[in-house]
DNA sequence: CGGCTTTGACCAGCGC
DNA sequence: GCGCTGGTCAAAGCCG
């Protein structure tokens, strides 16, 4: 997909959102670029309840609190060039074909849609391949000029005091990066499970300390580790009283629009609350943005949930004082309609 | 002692 | 080609 396409999704997409006071009115959607989580579940080897419990939501996610002082560009292979890093001040989304260093949008797009199980397929066969290669030549080993291969990208943003959030699996940190045009460091995590390549990195975003922006990558081929699954409590999840005083701490009017309860999340401990605060629609896509609360109270992700125009309207009359004062049934989640 | 983090070095990709 | 940047490696150190 062409920069000019993006730019126009990017300029469509910020004249008709509906913005918080996190700002989500600077996010570029480009459908075409990213999948749901329904999809990236779909092709993967990992049962669902694994990965939703790994990434804590219903839908893929984000923004971040673009700025708009903000005039940096994205770093040439930068991910902020697929929206993740903070610093790119762009849509951090779930990615089919994201790349450690490629550009969402770059040629190679036209995989998606019509290609993407042949893709995925391709894919999934040459990781194990890869990965043995990989140990075998060590890093100098790959030959010049050899595209490494592309692991679905998936991120989230979390309001919380602590960088690394609870997921339910175990990481081992293997590097740590300073962040251009930022303070905060990024640091890089792997699965410790065996023959589990998933990655993560966790960040702070230079524009907003209090949000911590964690971006996994690949699927993990395994169950979550069951004493870990065990720590989550669900009693010490949010009820609405508790959740309304809890997530105003760092930006009390953010989140100001009503809870919605999700009785139908299939993982117990985020069965708890969602706050739509935001949504965005174009021609290609509409996008609703909510909170999710669960593990620590102090935290807030914020999931964004898109393609989901075939089901419900887009409240565009609820639209008061850049919060959304409407509840979205629950339903709504896990239900989406094929593109196109 | 095993598992983990820290951290400097190295490499690849990209733009200029 | 060069410089910049992100991502990864791996040795050293830390900790329970």
């Amino acid at each position: 997909m062409s920069d000019e396409h993006n730019k126009e999704l990017y300029d469509r997409g910020r004249s008709t959102m509906y913005s918080s006071s996190l700002s989500y009115d600077s996010q570029a959607f480009d459908p075409s670029s990213y999948m749901s989580l329904t999809e990236y579940l779909q092709i993967g080897t990992m049962d669902y309840n694994s990965l939703a419990t790994s990434f804590g939501l219903s839908e893929v996610l984000i923004s971040s609190a673009d700025q708009q002082g903000n005039t940096q560009k994205p770093s040439s292979g930068d991910i902020a060039d697929c929206g993740v890093a903070g610093a790119g001040g762009e849509t951090p989304l779930l990615t089919q074909n994201s790349s450690l260093s490629s550009s969402c949008s770059e040629p190679g797009a036209e995989e998606e849609d019509s290609g993407k199980n042949t893709v995925v397929d391709d894919h999934n066969r040459a990781k194990g391949e890869e990965e043995a290669e990989k140990s075998k030549k060590g890093k100098k080993g790959k030959k010049k000029g050899e595209k490494k291969e592309k692991e679905p990208r998936f991120a989230f943003m979390t309001k919380s005091e602590v960088d690394q959030l609870e997921d339910g699996y175990r990481w081992r940190k293997y590097g740590q990066k300073a962040v251009k045009n930022s303070p905060y460091p990024r640091s890089y995590y792997r699965c410790t499970t065996q023959k589990c390549t998933v990655k993560k990195r966790v960040e702070r975003s230079f524009e907003d300390p209090t949000t911590v922006i964690t971006t996994y990558e690949g699927q993990h081929n395994h169950p979550v580790p069951t004493s870990l699954r065990g720590n989550y409590n669900s009693a010490a999840m949010f009820t609405p009283s508790s959740s309304s005083s809890s997530s105003s701490t760092s930006s009390s009017s953010s989140f100001l629009s009503p809870l919605m309860m999700i009785p139908t999340l299939p993982f117990p401990h985020h069965q708890d609350l969602l706050r739509l605060h935001g949504a965005s629609n174009n021609m290609n896509n509409n996008s609703l943005y909510y909170s999710h609360n669960y593990a620590n109270p102090n935290s807030v992700h914020q999931y964004r949930h898109h393609n989901y125009h075939h089901q419900v309207p887009l409240p565009d009359q609820h639209h008061d004082n850049g919060l959304l004062q409407d509840l979205i049934p629950s339903s709504m989640f896990f239900k989406q309609e094929p593109r196109e």
